[in-house]
Formats: C-alpha cells, structure tokens, sequence
DNA sequence: TTTTATTAATTGATCGTTCAATAAAGATAA
DNA sequence: TTATCTTTATTGAACGATCAATTAATAAAA
C-alpha cells in the first residue's frame, strides 16, 4: 500500500472526514474513530500525521479559515470598485454554504467551542477581526472614517446574525440566498446612509 | 438531611449548577460529576431528578427560555408604546448578560448543540420565532405590513449577529452595552425609514 | 417504622493515545 | 536482473482514564 509521498493526500482526507463528521454528529460525537472511519483509514493515523486529536481539529479550523480568505482573494483584482467589494465580502461570507452543504454546521460547532479553547479562539479572533478589516477598508473609500469604521461594524453582525439564523434554522439553500441578498441591500442602504 | 419538600429546590440547584459548569468549561466538558460538585451533591442525584444527563441538560435549556420571555413580559404593560416594547425587546436580549454573566456563554453553547439534538433544536425554534414574532407584532404599529415582516427580519439578525460578535470576542460588560446601543439605533432608524 | 432524600461505590461502555508489527516502495549492490 | 536492505506508510490491539448510569446502603424526617 504505502506509496511516497502521501502526507498532504492523508491530510488533507482526513481533513475533510473531519469536516463531515462535525457536520452529522456535532464536535461533541465527534471521535478519532468516527474520523478516521469516515476517511476509510485506521485511528492510529491521526495521531501519525497531526499529534492527536486537538491536532487535526486545529488544523480544519485552519483550512476553514484559510479557504474563506482565500476566495475572497480570488473574486478582487485592482479594477474592482469599492462597493463590488463589499458585495464580494459578503458573497465570500455566505459562499462557503454552496460549495459545502456541511461546512456551515462545522463553523458554528467550532465557534462554539473556541470559548473554551485557547488556540481555537484566537484563531477565531483572526477571523472575526479580518471580516471588519476588509469591510472597514472599502467603506472607507465611500464614507468617512468615523462612519466608515461603524458601518464596517454594523454589517459584519448584520452578516453574522442572518448567516446564524440560517444555519440554526437548519435553512437549505434558498435561505441561505435570500439572506445574502437582505445583507447586500444593507449594504447598500448604508453607502445611501452615510454616503459622501 | 433529607428534608420533605426538597425537588423544586434541588432542580433549581442543579440547573444553576450547569449553567455554572456549561459556562466555564463548554457543553462538552460538562460532565455529570462537574455538575454535581458544584452543586455540592453526589452525581446520582442528577439521575434521580431528572432522569439522567440529557434531562438536566433539556430542563437548564427551558429554564433560559422562560427567563427570557418572562423578562420581557415584566417590562411591557398596556401604556407601553410600540417604539417602547421594539427597545424592551432589545434589552430583554441583551439583558441576561448583566444579571448572569456566564450565561451567554451557555446560550451559545446549547445552540450549537441544538443541531445534532432534536428537542434542543424544537426548543431554539420556539425562541427564534417569538422573537420575531415579538418584533413584528410592534413594527406593524409602526408601519405597514411587508415592511414590517422585513423590519423584524432584519433587526432580529442584528440582534443576534451583536450578541453572537460580543460573545465570541468574550467581551466585558460594556461592549454588550455598547451592543445593545447599536441595536436600539438600528431599530430607531428602521422606523424613521419606513415608518408611516 | 416507613418514607423520603441522598450518598458513595460500582458497572460497563467508550474515549484518546500509544506502540509493536507489517506491508509496500525505493535504494543499493551483486 | 535479482536479492537484500532501508524507509515510509499504515494497521489494529492494548492501556489507562473517564464517562453516564445504576445500585445498595444510609441518614433524617414523618
């Protein structure tokens, strides 16, 4: 069996067994053995390739992170204006729904958790933190600072709350659009609103 | 010890004692022994009151709920304006923070779970909707029919979307005030906006 | 004494982790 | 080419810890 080279293979699947695993059964039932039987490999391989279990939760929560930013990235070049931005930012936030009908569920399992998890919260807090960066940025460019820095604050819980209520709402996808369009439209009633 | 009349009590003891524990260490760390020591008693007591785990875990959920709608009823009498009940509304959602501070912790704990857990999920149903519902029986004095529906919509997001950031950033007391401010203007400017 | 309230010890299941064993692939040398 | 050695990849059983639940025993009130 063993070829070369597997470990980003083996990572990556045991990766995305984790996703699905929090997705069905929550982070509490979520066990190596569920993982790994998930992935269709033994238990002993988690330990093997990320330390243990903390581990690979860690390094989901990593990839989660790290495919929101970069999708973003993906969507802006240096012709995009200001308020496709924002339209961009929002798309971004409630993207990751489409692709993955499991991942939304793993998000919140996951913020859940970072209260009490010191690596997971600060994790969490990059997150958090960008969102309002990369909101405040293009509002900037429309607004005042003083009302820029508040309407980059009111959308990300403008954002956060409606992409809350869909997931605990267990909504399908319709839902999920029809609150990225209501987040949109704030959008835009705040460019209206404060608007120079 | 053993006293006649002691099961009301008890229960309330040992609710309190799980908000406690779920607060300090998450859901998953829960355990029954960490309930019961902080509620000074032996773990078979759990058992013996609420049949187990997940009976205390349902009853501390309901518990919270009537707190919250009983919070809001205390506040509103007949002389209270729509404008008034839309703020009460607000604060009664921002209001357990200051009298328990670990409770929001918990809150976001149990929602997590109410994913994978069928009654958990009937019950953050029944809060979700009431809390919409709550809003929109207001906006509709306030203003016509379909704007109020999206008025309700979108502010009961905004809510929870503040909370949700105020929680996860583990924030003092003063950023929930801060919040809840945010919250009141937004509901302020909904009615200016489409306010008949 | 009988009933109610509570404890403390125990049970069996399940958890994450560790580890010796193994299988296959490449490397080396004959 | 063939045989041997080494490395990489992987398994699954065993271990100790911990869980929720149960049970027998106990203490106090009625």
């Amino acid at each position: 069996m063993p070829k070369v080279g597997m470990e980003p293979v083996r990572r990556q699947q045991l990766i995305d067994a984790t996703i699905e695993s929090v997705a069905q059964k929550g982070l509490q039932a979520t066990t190596i053995n569920s993982i790994s039987k998930n992935a269709g490999m033994s238990s002993g391989i988690i330990s093997h390739y990320f330390g243990g279990k903390q581990g690979l939760i860690e390094a989901t929560v990593r990839y989660l992170l790290s495919n929101l930013k970069d999708d973003l990235i993906s969507k802006v070049d240096e012709k995009t204006t200001p308020t496709q931005r924002l339209m961009f930012i929002v798309e971004s936030n409630f993207a990751l729904v489409q692709q993955r009908k499991d991942t939304t569920r793993t998000w919140l399992s996951f913020w859940a958790q970072s209260m009490h998890d010191k690596e997971l919260h600060r994790l969490q807090n990059v997150n958090s933190k960008r969102l309002q960066s990369n909101l405040t940025v293009s509002f900037k460019q429309l607004m005042p600072l003083a009302q820029a820095n508040l309407a980059a604050e009111l959308t990300a819980a403008m954002i956060d709350g409606l992409w809350l209520r869909a997931v605990l709402s267990q909504s399908d996808e319709n839902q999920f659009k029809h609150s990225e369009s209501l987040a949109k439209n704030y959008v835009h009633s705040l460019i209206k609103q404060y608007g120079a």
